[in-house]
DNA sequence: TCTTTTAATTGTGATATTGCAATATTACGT
DNA sequence: ACGTAATATTGCAATATCACAATTAAAAGA
């Protein structure tokens, strides 16, 4: 096959794969950490700070602004990224959720 | 290429991606709920509640299993399984200092 | 011993991901 | 208009992931 059946599971398990899946890459863990760190981080300062090619670090900041946690600013030339803090306190609370169900109900 | 150039990140960002990307499908993620909600939880009581075929949990099974986050206890003919709460403590913290640090810095 | 139950392993096809070179696009500076 | 800088897109090869049928392994019960 090779597809995920998302189907089969409820919007919360599939809204926590989504983000995980997302943050389960260490060049996207590194991207976030660098744009939450530095002010007016670009696309250039990522490729030379991570030391992976342009066109993937493009697409791993692709992968990361599709789960809408990416805000976007122009100037001039460059386009400056930084963390959508509403975006990121939403998805803490719902892992943070996941992890006191998982933990609370195994001590039955 | 295909694969991920772990070697130039560091072991904590790694292990925050592969802690993540374990949790990155929803199959897994549902396992995890099943498993911390019901005692004595075997692969076929999975492979029943879920939906997808047992190869198919046995190979999630495997995965959660290789992060460190099960434990197993034989009991005749069958294996139940439960959470490392330990580990999943471990993985919380480490989770949580990433969102602790992605935020404080964003405000400067 | 033979059958049944439980679960892991193997093999395979389909799809997705990773990484990069080459190219395209967009905007600024001259 | 032209060159340059910044970034996205395209195309491609290598690898990984997902799902399952078939098989294997191990243990329980008859």
């Amino acid at each position: 096959m090779g597809f995920t059946k998302k189907h089969i599971f409820d919007a919360q398990q599939n809204q926590i794969a989504s983000f995980t899946k997302m943050l389960g890459h260490p060049a996207r863990v590194s991207i976030i950490q660098h744009i939450s760190q530095n002010k007016n981080c670009n696309c250039n300062t990522l490729v030379k700070a991570i030391g992976l090619a342009q066109p993937t670090i493009s697409q791993h900041l692709a992968e990361i602004r599709n789960t809408g946690l990416l805000k976007q600013t122009v100037k001039g030339k460059n386009l400056f990224y930084s963390i959508d803090q509403d975006k990121l306190n939403a998805c803490r609370r719902v892992l943070n959720d996941f992890f006191v169900k998982t933990q609370i109900n195994s001590s039955k």
